[in-house]
Order: C-alpha cells, then structure tokens, then sequence
RNA sequence: CGGGCUGUGGCGCAGUUUGGUUAGCGCGCUGCGUUCGGGACGCAGAGGUCCCCGGUUCAAAUCCGGGCAGCCCGACCA
C-alpha cells in the first residue's frame, strides 16, 4: 500500500509507531504485547497479567485444544496446586530435573511448616499418588485425564507469554496397558491435538519428532514435539508429547491386574500446551503494524468503522454489525467519535483483528464501503450488498493465507547440510537439517556453544519415527530457539 | 551465580561529568473548542517520596558510603 505510507510519513507518529522487526525483533514483540494490550508484568518477578484481549485469545486456544482432547477420551479433572516435597521426591530423573525451578512453601498459618510444600510444577507426581490408588484392573484403562491449571517454576530470564515464572497450561496423564497401546496414544496427541490445533486453528505450520536425550523431559523415555519458526527464525517448542514408560508407575506403584490375574505396571504418558502458544501466535504471525490473528482465534473477527460522525453512516454500519453477527460473526460496531479515525484504524490494526468495514459518507455516495483485510492490508471497495459475502470469503481464507506464508517463510530459512561444520550458517537465521549421525551427543554440545539445539529429530520426510526406529536414520533439526 | 548497564509523573527519556531559584521534554491523561477517508490541532489543566537509608554541604536528582530493584549478555526451561 504504497499510497497509504505516503499518507502516514506525512503525519508525525514517530513516538507512536512500532519498532520494525527486522531491526529489533525483541522490542518489537515488547511493543506489540503491550500496545494491543495482551499482558504486562505482575509485581512479582516473572509475572504476568494477561489482558483481557490476551486472555480472550487464549480462550479459544484453551476451546480449541480442549475440544481435541476430549475427541481423544480425556476428561478433564483437578489436582492441588500444592505437594508434598516427599511425593515429588518419589521419581528420581524427575525430582532432578525440575530442582531448580521449583518453589516451596516452607510456612503457613504464621508457623513453619513440618513438612515444606512444593508448588507444582507440572503434575505427575501428583495425579500419580491417585492412579495407583484409581487403578486396579485392566479394566480402568485406558485412563486418560486432562487438567487445565496454572502451574510455577523459577525462572531466569522471563518474557511475557514465553516464559513467565507462573503459567497457564493444559497437561495430561494417562495410564495404558502396554508400551504399544501408551505410545499410540502419546502420538495421537501429538498430532491429532496439538498439530492439528496448530495448524488449523493458529495457523502455525509445525514439525513434527522427537527430542533427543538431551533435551527430553525429565523422568520421560520418550518426547515428542511440535516446532514452529517464529518471523526471526527461531524456533518455538508449541507443545510436546512424552512417553513415560514405567518410569512413574514403578515408583508411585501404580499396578493392574490383567486378564490372566497378574499384577503389571501401567504404562504412561502425559502432555502440555501453554499460553506460550500465544507468543507463538504474535510471533509467527505478526508483522510491522501489528497482531494479525487468524479470524478463529480472534476475539473480535470483524470491526465495523464509522468514519466518521454522521447520521447515515451510523445507521448503514449498526445495520451492517447487525447483519454480520447475524450471519455468526463475532462484530464490533466502532462509532467513537471522540478519536480520529485514523487512531481508531490502527488500534484495530495493531490488535490485529482481520476484517475492517469502514462505513464513510463517500463510501455511501457510491454505495459502498472499504473492506481491509488485516494480513494482507489491502483495501477494496465492496457494494452494500455484498459485504456479507465479502466478509465470509476473507474470514474464510485468512488462516490459510496466514499458514501459508508461515510455511513459505520457513522453506525459505531451512537448509540441509550434511556436516556440523554447515549448520552454523543456515542455524543463524533459520533452521539447518542434518543427519542425526552427522551430530550426535557430541555434536549436541558443539552446537550449545553456538546457542543452537537439535529442536527434533525426524525422518527425511517429516514424518515420525517408527517404534524401533534407530536415530541414526534420522534428521536432526537445528535451530536457535526460545 | 559471573560480567556490563540503568533506577527521575502512567510510558519513554533529558538533566548528574562541573551541587545553586519553581526538576524539564515527548507520548499518554482531564476539560473546552476546531477537526475527523490512516496515529489531528489550539488553548487551559492534572499528575513527582528524582529507588531506599545514611553522610558531606548554607544548599543534593547531582558528591560520598551502604542497601534494594530492574535490564542486557553468558550456564537451565512449556
């Protein structure tokens, strides 16, 4: 929109306009987060309130997600934020892994406490005292339960939505029969949940395989992941998957009798999405002006603008909100008249919701309106009669506009390479393939160096690996990350 | 935890080197008016423990000592 510029570098905005991403990218996130209101710091370090704007967009990544998972059998349920230090302690790899970041409650009620309590964060430990005690036979299985909840860890360097000391997230633990019947069900997650919900819904494009050792959750067998490239090529882990084998049920006793009488471990799994997610969205999807939300996930999908103050206009554009929440939009009618229109156009924009009906008496004269499409920000002229169609078609193909230029943006920055010596290069902005066996765990370590990290392992296509699958068969993907 | 930097109205900053009247500026906010097709303009206002404690001095945002907090960079993480 050369002639749009033109208009706005002649009017001075200096002080109001955005830090462009490709000179600081981290600013620019600070600036958007703050500017269309989705959170700001709390008064405890690493805190976060999220706005209500933010909030509404985790709503329904929360509907989305939640949807999924019931598809998939879980039902939802709820554990203590608080645990018993020893409960914690239980699980070996577990406890050690998540030391560092855990915070305990060590008085209550003005006296020191006999046992300190920990505040959880994540909940296996948990919902795991109470599998052993709901599991008995095989016939209490599959169990499969979800919780949403905020959960806490110590963190060094928080950023909003990206890492925070409290947060909010789904995590689900199930209990199966056999390894088989427990890795099936941690894939189906991966993908019919999580990379589903992505892609479909946030319009992310994901990669989809698993850890390595290394970065693996802790007390897992297995991690399967979700990576998104955010717009300055870094990667962001979306969601993850982990197989636990027996690693909980032996520990937390959690045993069944099977069919012939014999009592076994049950096998398990648990998984986690986060308002991470939400960084995602900003991140990936977010240009100079702003937001841009994929129309399902925003909590305004269409703002009708009245110019400005005048009778006709005001009436067209009630009539036109009115129409278009009729036909199950979700519509806001703009009639401020007590700011400009050019302010009220770009908190719109900056807030990024993807459809704008700007109602103007020389819209009216000829009638018409001016339709603008957030993601691509253009402009055209649509008769009265047409809006609604209009509108449909624009709600109807953003995400798939949005998820393609996600895509192309990631093609465009992933290089395969056959040596760790190749990888800095493409891993600088982007993301690097390389053969598995051409890393390795000590390569891993090289790439740390460099502030790389193998993000996933997967096939040559993309695909995932088969049960029994060596890793040496795989690519690993490189990249910097969050 | 190591290194660098910064604490001044809601936000972003200047002033500190070389102490000196009433602590400024931009954005934002309130009121009135003119405006309104891409971050409008004028006029009038409100809003401050200059991070905290102590010291030096006739006088401290400014100098000295001690504390606290935050940011950035390095080792961990959804």
């Amino acid at each position: 929109m050369p002639a749009d510029d033109a208009i706005r570098d002649a009017r001075p905005r200096a002080a109001a306009t955005l830090p462009s991403r490709a000179e600081d990218f981290p600013r620019w996130y600070q600036e958007v987060v703050a500017r269309a209101e989705l959170a700001e710091n709390g008064p405890v370090r690493g805190t976060m309130v999220i706005r209500p704007w933010g909030y509404e967009i985790w709503e329904r990544l929360q509907a989305a997600i939640d949807e999924r998972i019931k598809a998939a059998g879980a039902h939802n349920a709820y554990f203590p934020l608080f645990i018993p230090e020893a409960l914690m302690r239980l699980e070996a790899e577990h406890v050690e892994g998540f030391d560092p970041e855990l915070w305990v409650v060590t008085h209550g009620g003005g006296r020191k406490l006999e046992e300190p309590v920990v505040v959880r964060p994540t909940s296996e430990t948990v919902i795991n005292h109470f599998f052993a005690k709901w599991v008995q036979s095989h016939r209490d299985l599959p169990l499969i339960v979800n919780q949403w909840c905020n959960v806490v860890r110590w963190e060094l360097r928080p950023r909003l939505f990206l890492r925070t000391t409290e947060f909010l997230w789904q995590e689900g633990h199930t209990a199966h029969v056999d390894e088989a019947d427990a890795r099936a069900f941690a894939l189906r997650i991966l993908t019919d949940v999580y990379r589903d919900a992505m892609e479909e819904v946030a319009a992310v494009p994901v990669l989809i395989g698993h850890k390595t050792a290394r970065e693996r959750f802790a007390g897992a067998v297995r991690t399967w992941t979700c990576e998104a490239m955010m717009g300055d090529g870094k990667a962001l882990q979306m969601g993850t998957s982990h197989e636990l084998g027996v690693n909980f049920s032996k520990p937390f006793g959690i045993q069944y009798a099977d069919a012939a009488g014999s009592l076994r471990y049950v096998w398990q799994t648990s998984w986690g999405a986060s308002t991470r997610l939400i960084g995602a969205l900003i991140m990936a999807h977010g240009d100079d002006f702003g937001l841009r939300l994929p129309p399902a996930l925003a909590p305004v999908e269409v703002v009708v603008l009245c110019v400005r103050e005048d009778d006709q206009v005001h009436r067209v554009a009630s009539q036109l909100a009115e129409d278009l929440r009729r036909a199950g939009r979700r519509v806001h009618l703009d009639d401020r008249t007590d700011t400009g229109f050019g302010r009220r156009s770009v908190d719109w924009e900056l807030k990024g919701v993807p459809v704008r009906v700007e109602v103007g008496p020389r819209d009216l004269a000829r009638g018409e309106v001016t339709l603008v499409t957030r993601h691509t920000r253009t402009k055209e002229p649509v008769a009265l009669g047409a809006v609604a169609g209009a509108v449909e078609r624009i709600c109807r193909g953003a995400a798939a506009e949005l998820r393609a230029e996600a895509l192309a943006f990631r093609e465009g920055r992933t290089a395969s390479v056959t040596s760790l010596a190749e990888v800095a290069e493409p891993g600088a902005t982007g993301f690097a393939r390389i053969p598995w066996r051409a890393v390795g765990e000590h390569g891993e370590l090289e790439l740390a160096a460099g502030a790389l990290s193998v993000r996933c392992l997967q096939r040559a296509d993309g695909g995932l690996a088969a049960p029994g699958e060596p890793d040496d068969a795989l690519v690993a993907v490189v990249g910097r990350s969050y």
